[in-house]
DNA sequence: CGAGCCCACAACC
DNA sequence: GGTTGTGGGCTCG
């Protein structure tokens, strides 16, 4: 484990239930310009119950990834979270932009 | 301490 | 929709 990741894990813990946000974001947060290195961290993720790395889209809207891939079992059930928490997607995409956190 | 690796991005074509 | 560029933490030497 990581100062960084912890930093990481930390700040996604901080996401409030039926809200989403980008690594673009969490970059901001952590002063870190780089999302990559947050994908990076969250595809290893040691701790996956604690850390709901589901709510961490792109800053594209889209879903992004889950667990290594962009598509597959894993990205549904990414989905299946979000709406379940009133967070929905439409055409692949976040369908309330207002949902994004923080709320700027 | 240094060089290469990895990535669930972002921007551009 | 695919390709290129960047950016930075991580791992290995």
């Amino acid at each position: 484990m990581t100062p960084f990741q912890q930093r990481v894990y930390e700040f996604i813990r901080e996401i409030p239930r039926g809200r989403v946000t980008t690594y673009a974001r969490i970059g901001n947060a952590l002063h870190c310009r780089s999302a990559q290195a947050i994908g990076q961290a969250l595809k290893r993720n040691p701790l996956s119950p604690e850390v709901p790395c589901h709510r961490v889209i792109r800053a594209d809207l889209t879903f992004g990834g889950y667990f290594g891939k962009t598509s597959g079992a894993k990205v549904r059930e990414k989905i299946a979270l979000l709406k379940a928490e009133g967070v929905e997607f439409t055409d692949g995409k976040l369908t309330d932009p207002s949902r994004l956190w923080p709320d700027d």
